[in-house]
DNA sequence: TATAAGGTTTAGATTAGTCTAATCACGGGC
DNA sequence: GCCCGTGATTAGACTAATCTAAACCTTATA
């Protein structure tokens, strides 16, 4: 059997893989993870033996089939569980974060079957990542286009935001920028600090996080500052 | 913080102070947790060391109050899982108690509040054993009498079972026999195996199971086989 | 093209949890 | 009251995951 942090590097490299160029270096993963290179190296080298990670030395890693394919089960049970917190124990969907990720490892076939069922076989979580479906299939995550890239008058709906920060998310929840809400940007000021329209508030954001929430660009037809599923 | 390995030792040695005598004894512990005799006596040293249990060489353990008091969380995450999984999320009462094990190490203080709300703050899990309160104070887990010390023509209700054999649980409600079902004693033969009758049907239980089993005399006004929460 | 900077790996140590083999302690029976 | 068997502990080793410090590649640039 895999041990959870075997699960959790292959889950960083997958996340990392996505989200800059491969292959993935030492101290990407190592920044990830809040351990030293080190750790890493000694840690990718079993991975690479154990066939999860192709490894080039000094250059970096990438997954195998193999090992997308534990990432990805990992994924899922990780915004399945995210999903069912939100929908059946009333959690709020800027906190379930962190009671996913201790919970993934240790959830069996059955329960991850039991919770997708109850659920009704969601294809995206409460953050708008899209849920890999039981045949592990590695999902599309690169819906639309990062909001940082967008300029003044754009009018779009929020697809997907990152699940990563919880004090991101608190902001974010408090600005009313969920999945689902449509916004307009009103302004691009230095530094790439976007301005964006939120039914009758204005939200100043960082470039950092601007480029962590993913649109589309919004049809005439919807509502501004309504949110949806 | 407490390792899993940790709590998964403190958890039997409350098992075990109140299934057997006190102080529980380094072998008692080793072949309850699959591990060996050596590997206790390290162990109970750290939680000694760290004041979880009293431990007095070469005659065996207690737990301290702060011990007792960790055991008793993680037998109420336990329990309120065992319960949860039944009622919502549609499983047999025979077969979460792996579940439970695997999960009772990782659930947060809000998981356990939403999990016990959601539940209506139960008194008993599906197997009858107490849940133990959020104050943590430690249940009363000897209900009954064990069907074991019953004679012939007893008619006895089901309160509790235990949930540690899968096997053994799976022939119970392949038998009928479960929390809130009555049944009557028609022999007891040598070597304490114990035949009763639930309905129509007669059972023989071996003297180990029967002695796991915990009962009450069953009143007058109670229908026989059939089971009640 | 030589070198310095930055990232990567090696070396060596540490902690937690486990094992086997060997030694030790305690209590019952003669 | 001694001896012996059962159970407990000590001794020593191993694996997984982590760290710090030091040595090592690679590459960009001067």
């Amino acid at each position: 059997m895999l041990s959870d942090v075997m699960e959790d590097y292959l889950k960083a490299i997958y996340y990392l893989e996505r989200e800059g160029d491969a292959p993935v270096g030492t101290s990407r993963i190592a920044e990830y993870l809040e351990v030293t290179s080190p750790t890493v190296t000694s840690m990718v080298e079993s991975l690479a033996d154990r066939g999860f990670i192709e490894r080039e030395k000094y250059k970096g890693v990438e997954l195998t089939d193999e090992g997308e394919t534990v990432a990805v089960e990992v994924v899922r049970h990780h915004r399945l569980l995210e999903a069912y917190l939100t929908e059946h124990l009333d959690y709020d969907w800027s906190e379930v974060h962190e009671e996913a990720d201790a919970l993934e490892h240790h959830i069996s076939e059955e329960f991850e079957r039991r919770v997708a069922e109850a659920l009704g076989d969601p294809e995206v979580d409460p953050h708008g990542d899209p849920i890999p479906g039981a045949d592990l299939t590695p999902p599309d995550e690169g819906v639309g286009t990062r909001l940082s890239e967008h300029g003044s008058g754009d009018r779009v709906r929020v697809e997907r935001v990152s699940d990563r920060d919880a004090e991101e998310l608190a902001y974010l929840q408090d600005a009313g920028i969920a999945p689902g809400i449509v916004l307009e940007v009103t302004d691009v000021a230095p530094f790439g600090m976007v301005t964006v329209a939120v039914g009758d508030e204005e939200q100043s954001l960082p470039e950092t996080v601007a480029r962590s929430i993913r649109v589309t660009t919004a049809t005439g037809s919807e509502d501004r500052a309504v949110g949806g599923a």
